[in-house]
RNA sequence: UGGGGCGUAGCCAAGCGGUAAGGCAACGGGUUUUGAUCCCGUCAUGCCCAGGUUCGAAUCCUGGCGCCCCAGCCA
């Protein structure tokens, strides 16, 4: 996939871009900006609009700014902010030194509310929250105007400064814009635009400030400061345009970034809101941000996932103004056209069965060379210890075939182990309940890299050496809900009951092959007939490495035994 | 009968008046010491519905229908 010839992708907003160059609108420059707000990891959802954002400066030779829009400190935090820059640098994007933040314009964005307040265009208005939403009115009836909107200029300076020196309670007053009650759009009748709280230590600017500025406020003027030429964000702020315009039409600043709006990501399975995250990690239902059963960049990187694949997921997804719902299958098969690429091939054993092979020495071991990739002769080759004991998977022994496609070992059957022999089964011990514990084979010396003479074998399982296996903890995968629309499920009251319990399923018997002891952090392997696995550096214990699935093998058997 | 937005295959998505790209999924078949990969093939007489304009409509017009978003001193 790294090597996969660049594409650059076709949507709207390059066409709209495309034609501001022709009729040279801005001086012929782009200039995009990524503004998360710091109360939170970032998500799946989050990476299409920093491929988006990035992906345009880059096409463009412009410029996109990481601006960490931080106008609410009660959530955010220095954790977020530290975490949310790993990620996005994890994904190959690069904003060109330092971050910006909305709180670098504090003084700024009073300057403009003063001008707003010296043209009588927003006033202090002394409702309380409850009574605000009153003289709002509702969707289908106008609000009414608020008792303090004929305030005079000077009243209105005055009281503004006075909430800045921090002479009024939390709550007790806000600046609104003075627009219009009886606005159809609701966003227009006398939005907030500063509020006051006392107390909160700002993760930027400590506590210089007990006044704080709203998004619709904040948002155009910070875009503007900067030159931004499009401003990028989701369909939900397409109400709040007219607010953004309106805020830069009534301000003495030079530039006007125009806003376009796209639809965010909905996946499959799983959940995007920050706030359902948010409660998954503090109630302790996954393990953190970085859970890989989570959505976010972080639990995406920590189960295997590469930037690559992550970027061409949204590359495939594409950027429109449509309601979608993108199939898991999408974003796995991103994961695996790039591993089966570049991931080396190993053998790891889930379910260990033991094959004793009788007519093999008992104090023999042979190296065999073993391909680390079936196409790609670059990667090399590995050797692997073979001996008298081994051990295949559980599900790849059955006494009798379950059916004639069935082509791995039966009693009586031969079956080829991957990179080795052909072996034959000829005895099956079992325990009290039944169940096999031990298989006697015989094994046939002359079938390395030779098929036996007379029969064809067509069944290839995997192995691991018993005395040279290392025991390991593999973590295996599902997704995180049970339906494919958590979000808007109406058959539970509360998100969580839809978890799925099978997200998570931990293997901690099983049997790698020994290079596999020093697999270095985040590295990944196909496990041959398995799945894609990442070795989990933070889960590891020193005589217990822990290995992630990323992805599980396409696998038509499986299709074929559901169907008997 | 408040405002805004969106309807092209199971899921995404091109298409911009000239006769429905591509991807994922699915389904056949071939190769294979991974039931993987890879390769070949199939998959919308039709674009939410109904009218209209036009030689010609997914694209233009009219009228319906459906879905999403908005009533934080969150973003």
């Amino acid at each position: 996939m790294s090597d996969k010839p660049i594409s650059t992708p076709s949507n709207f907003i390059r066409h709209i871009i495309d034609e501001d160059l022709k009729n040279g609108k801005n001086g012929g420059q782009v200039l995009t900006r990524f503004p998360p707000e710091p109360n939170g990891y970032l998500h799946i959802g989050h990476a299409k609009s920093i491929c988006l954002n990035f992906g345009v400066a880059r096409d463009y030779q412009g410029q996109c700014n990481l601006r960490f829009d931080d106008t609410n400190p009660h959530k955010e935090n220095l954790e977020f902010v530290e975490a949310i820059q790993a990620d996005v640098k994890w994904l190959g994007f690069d904003w060109g030194g330092k971050p910006f933040y909305a709180s670098d314009y504090f003084e700024q964005l009073y300057g403009f509310a003063m001008e707003l307040i010296d043209k009588g265009l927003a006033y202090i208005c002394d409702l309380n929250a409850e009574q605000t939403r009153e003289y709002r009115g509702t969707l289908t009836e106008p609000g009414k105007n608020s008792p303090y909107r004929e305030r005079s200029i000077e009243e209105n300076r005055d009281l503004f400064q006075r909430m800045r020196a921090g002479e009024f309670a939390d709550g007790a007053k806000v600046l609104r814009a003075r627009i219009d009650m009886a606005s159809p759009n609701i966003n227009l009748r006398d939005p907030t635009l500063y509020r006051i709280r006392h107390g909160v230590i700002h993760h930027q600017t400590g506590s210089e400030w007990c006044l704080y500025p709203m998004y619709d406020f904040t948002h155009p003027i910070s875009d503007a400061l900067e030159g931004v030429t499009h401003s990028l964000c989701t369909l939900e702020f397409e109400d709040h345009r007219p607010l953004y315009d309106w805020v830069l039409d009534n301000i003495s600043i030079p530039c006007h970034p125009q806003q376009i709006e796209f639809s965010r990501l909905n996946l499959q399975y799983t959940v995007m809101s920050k706030r359902k995250l948010t409660r998954l990690v503090e109630e302790g239902i996954v393990e953190g941000w970085d859970d890989p059963r989570m959505p976010t960049i972080a639990g995406l990187r920590r189960r295997g996932y590469t930037p690559a694949a992550i970027r061409e997921f949204c590359d495939r997804i594409g950027v429109t103004k449509s309601d979608n719902s993108i199939e898991m299958a999408i974003l796995e098969s991103c994961i695996r056209e790039d591993l089966d690429a570049h991931a080396p091939r190993a053998m790891a054993v889930l379910h260990p069965l033991k094959v004793v092979l009788s007519n093999y020495p008992e104090d023999k071991t042979e190296m065999l060379s073993a391909a680390n990739h079936p196409k790609d002769e670059a990667m090399g080759s590995r050797q692997l210890p073979f001996s008298r004991e081994l051990y295949i998977d559980r599900a790849d022994f059955m006494e009798v075939a379950p059916n004639k496609k069935f082509k791995r070992l039966v009693l009586g059957g031969e079956v080829r182990l991957r990179n080795a022999y052909v072996i034959r089964c000829d005895e099956v011990i079992k325990d009290n309940a039944g169940e096999p514990i031990e298989l006697r084979c015989s094994v046939d010396m002359d079938t390395l890299g030779a098929n036996p003479e007379g029969r064809k074998v067509k069944g290839v399982i995997h192995w691991v050496s018993a005395q040279h296996g290392i025991r390991a903890e593999l973590r295996l995968y599902d997704r995180l809900f049970t339906v494919p629309h958590p979000d808007s499920d109406k058959s539970v009251t509360d998100f969580v009951e839809l978890l799925n319990p099978q997200a998570l399923r931990t293997l901690t018997d099983c049997i790698l092959e020994p290079g596999l002891a020093k697999a270095a952090e985040g590295s990944r392997y196909q496990f041959e007939r398995e799945g894609y696995f990442c070795f989990d550096a933070k889960a590891s214990r020193a005589d217990l490495p822990v290995f992630n699935l990323v992805v599980g093998l396409k696998d038509s058997w499986a299709k074929i035994e559901q169907q008997d």
